[in-house]
This record gives C-alpha cells, sequence and structure tokens, in this order.
DNA sequence: GCTAAAGTGGAGGCTTACCTCCGATAGAAG
DNA sequence: CTTCTATCGGAGGTAAGCCTCCACTTTAGC
C-alpha cells in the first residue's frame, strides 16, 4: 500500500522510519486516551520531533486516518472469510471480529458516529461489508428482520466500548445482545 | 435535602443562589462535553467568578457529585414505582427509565465505569433498586438466568452512550437487546 | 567522498485550563 | 443605618497542548 489515509509514507529510509514510529505511537496513544491524545506526546513516544509528526501528518485527522483505515482494510475482508458459515454464524462471527477491532480502541468508537468526511468513508466501507451478511441471515429467516446494518454495527460498538469488569463480562453481554438479534 | 454529594449548600442568599446556578451550569456543561468539562466555562455560564466555584466545590468531583447525586435518587425510588407490574415489565419499564437518566448525560457514563470512591457508592445504590426487579423476572421465567445486574446495567449504559441517528433508533436498539435478555 | 535535496527537531509564541489569594462587596443582625 | 463578616470574583502564576518556523542533520545518488 501507498498511502494510507490519503497521507503518503515517504521515500528516505529514515522518514519512513518515523514515519511507521509515529503510526504505532499513534496507535497506543489513542487507544489509552481516546481522540484526544496529546500531539506531543505521541511525538515523544515514537522518539520523533514534533515537527516531523506534523509534517507526515498535518492534522489530527491525518494521523488517525493512517492508523485505522490499514485495519479497517482487513476488518472488511474478514467478511468473505465467514461468508460460507451458515448465515447466522457468519454475522455473530464478523460482529465477534467487529468487536475485536473496537474494543481496544476508545478513539474509533467516538468517531464512529461523528460525521467526519473521512471516516464517512470507512463507515460505508464496513457497511458494505457487514450487509450482505446480515441480509442473508434475515432471508433465510435466522435474524430479526426490524433491524438495519446501521443499528447493528451501533448496538455492537455502544456495547464494546462500555467498561466491562473483564472479558467474560463482555463475552456474556454481547452474547445476550446477539440472542436479541436472533429471529424467535 | 441539606447536603448534595457530601458538600454543604451555603446559608447566605447569594451564596445559595450561586450554589444552585453552579449545579445548573455544570449539568449542562457535563451533559454537553463530559467529565473534562472546562470548570472555568462553568463559572461563566453560572455568571459566577471561578473563585466561588472554588469554594463551593474544591474538587472536580464534588461538583460532579452535587449534580448527579439527586437525580441518583429519584432513579432508584423508580423502582418502588414499577414493582407492582408484571416482573418482566418491571425489568424494562425501569431500564427505560435509567436509559433516561444515562441518555443525556455523557459524564455519567463515563464515570459509571471507574471506581470513584463516590461514584461506588451511587452505583451500589443503583444495583440494589435493580436487583430485585431482575431477581423476581427471573424466578418468575421471565428473564434469563445467567445474566446479573451488573451485566445488564452495563449492557443498557454502554448501548444508550452510543450516538444515534434519532431517538427511534436508540429505542430500536433498546428492544432487540432486551428481547436478548427474555427468556426464550 | 561530495553535494543537493529531503528530512529533522525543538525553541518559542499562542491559547486554554487549573487553582490560589486577597481586596472589594453585599447580606444579616441589631 | 451601621457594622460585622461571610462571600465574591477575577488577576495572575503555573502547566500543558497546539502549531510554525528555520538552522541543522542525514540520506541518496553520483
Amino acid at each position: 500500500m501507498q498511502t494510507q489515509g490519503g497521507v503518503r509514507r515517504p521515500q528516505r529510509a529514515d522518514a519512513r522510519r518515523n514515519f511507521d514510529a509515529l503510526i504505532a505511537a499513534a496507535r497506543d496513544a489513542f487507544a489509552e486516551h481516546g481522540t484526544t491524545a496529546s500531539l506531543e506526546e505521541i511525538a515523544r513516544r515514537a522518539g520523533v520531533g514534533i515537527g516531523t509528526l506534523y509534517r507526515n501528518f498535518p492534522t489530527r485527522q491525518d494521523l488517525f486516518d493512517a492508523v485505522y483505515l490499514g485495519e479497517l482494510d482487513a476488518l472488511c475482508r474478514a467478511a468473505d472469510d465467514v461468508a460460507g458459515l451458515e448465515p447466522w454464524d457468519a454475522v455473530a462471527a464478523w460482529l465477534r471480529r467487529f468487536v475485536g477491532y473496537v474494543a481496544t480502541k476508545r478513539a474509533i468508537y467516538e468517531e464512529i458516529n461523528r460525521d467526519s468526511e473521512m471516516v464517512r468513508g470507512a463507515r460505508e466501507a464496513m457497511y458494505a461489508a457487514f450487509e450482505p451478511l446480515l441480509a442473508r441471515a434475515q432471508e433465510s429467516g435466522a435474524a430479526r428482520r426490524d433491524v438495519s446494518t446501521d443499528d447493528l454495527l451501533r448496538l455492537v460498538s455502544g456495547l464494546t466500548a462500555g467498561g466491562y469488569v473483564d472479558e467474560a463480562q463482555r463475552e456474556r453481554v454481547l452474547t445476550v445482545a446477539l440472542d436479541g438479534v436472533r429471529a424467535r
């Protein structure tokens, strides 16, 4: 991939090193502090000057996109992986994958609702990936018909972003919610 | 009530006016910006100097408690109001009431997971209010037995805090989740 | 090696928030 | 009306984040 989030990866070796270090540091920082993580701290963690951060990512959003758009691709492709399962199982499996995507990323959750230009495209990609799975489950009678793709993704991302005592509880709560989606 | 959140309401007329104005302004600000709302903006909105804010509420937490503990009481007492309904209906009704409490309050949601000393008591009060309703619904066979009070309150508060296109969507999603809680 | 071009990094100016302190003010009591 | 005192409010010191700018450093290509 030549670009990530519309930001070109630089050519010179040292510049590429810094670019990658910044994305890695930003991933951690966004996960820990949400969208408002300090850019100066990100630069510090990456072992890079603040000027370098700004040259590569003129705005916070650019950095944010670079961090998440790559992983988003993988998530969308996962829809193909589960396409062979039974209709309902495919829905459940992909949603669990989606949880894995959102779980460690407070920032994603904060952003998923906003209408920030660039995230809109990302959301559309996810919706496009999940929509067919849901449609198939609904046609086969496995999933209730009165919910939309949008409903489900918001349901699951809201659930996921909450704080839980442990992983087992998150899993339990997710199971309850998925049972609610199942047709009776 | 003489105290709110452990903070004594002052005696002099002007002081009481300011105290109340601060709580009202803080309620708005916390709803809008979450726990990190600027204290100086709260003082400004209340038409009061920043010094007055600090005299009444030495810490952010004191202010936060004063804002929410009063409303919390009302929420807990609502458990009695619904106690006369059918077991399942009582659970659903109280949870909807709970949604009303959390929905406009990002700050509450942020705080509900943390173990901040003073919020712990608040959480226990809510749990105490809801627990009997859930237990009754489980005994009557209306609610599944593999979920706890804690599970449900986190499930619902997570759902509620998410962003939605409109109220109808929030309602739809909540319905799905509640259906998941119902015994088959 | 040498050099031009790409890339670096942090000092510094700006803004915003936190919190303290104390001279000025306004309510309560007589 | 006066006096006493609780209360006010914002100036100002401190800290942290944002972002720009440019003298310096490093790389790639010869």
